[in-house]
DNA sequence: AGAGTCAAGTAGACAA
DNA sequence: TTGTCTACTTGACTCT
């Protein structure tokens, strides 16, 4: 059996509007990723604007047709020599706010702890890993900027962090969140 | 179209 | 040997 990649506005919009989760489930699972990833259902929603969200409910239909009845897309999904497209997960600003206040408290985790993290997050204890792993040395790529350039010294890591986020959220103005997410982490004590 | 972003891939080093 | 680290690079995607 060939690895897809999971098109990344695929069932976007149904996934969306549907509250049948078990049936997102189910869709979800026609894909398998190249990585230990595994279906990324519940990431997109939160990482795609008003505008492009308009633009993929025109197509989106057309898209689940063509999964559906197989491989009309198949050729999409390889490269002229044959070899499969790589996938980007795109995470829920959800999941980047938790990753990113985590980050904020601690810049290393042990295993239990990303793997605590990872269950939390329904992310793969690979991605938390990779996660942090980027944004170590993003953090010190910036750093190393900033000492080059100290005309922008003046704005606080947090405030860039927090701007980042928000403008994430704000812009995904869309996202409604999975039943699951409205207890526990996401309660209404968060915000 | 080109620049920027970011998850994932790669290579080499290190520790247990 | 295995797992994780840094320091990049790659490739898909978005924005302007």
């Amino acid at each position: 059996m060939s690895h897809r990649p999971r098109p990344l506005t695929s069932f976007l919009i149904e996934d969306i509007l549907s509250t049948d989760e078990s049936s997102r489930l189910n869709r979800s699972s026609l894909w398998t990723q190249k990585t230990d990833t595994g279906p990324q259902w519940d990431k997109y929603p939160g990482e795609v604007s008003k505008q492009h969200f308009q633009q993929s409910y025109l197509g989106v239909r057309k898209d689940a047709q063509c999964l559906e009845s197989d491989d009309l897309e198949e050729d999409s999904r390889f490269t002229a020599t044959g070899k499969q497209k790589r996938s980007r997960a795109a995470f829920s600003h959800l999941q980047v706010l938790e990753l990113e206040k985590k980050f904020n408290h601690q810049k290393y985790l042990s295993a239990p702890e990303r793997a605590h993290l990872a269950t939390c997050l329904r992310l793969t204890e690979t991605q938390v890993k990779i996660w942090f792993q980027n944004r170590r040395y993003k953090t010190k790529r910036k750093q190393t900027k900033d000492f080059q350039q100290p005309e922008s010294c003046g704005v606080e890591e947090q405030d860039i962090l927090r701007s980042t986020v928000l403008s994430s959220f704000y812009r995904s103005c869309l996202y409604r969140p999975l039943p699951g997410e409205l207890g526990g982490l996401w309660g209404p004590s968060f915000w």
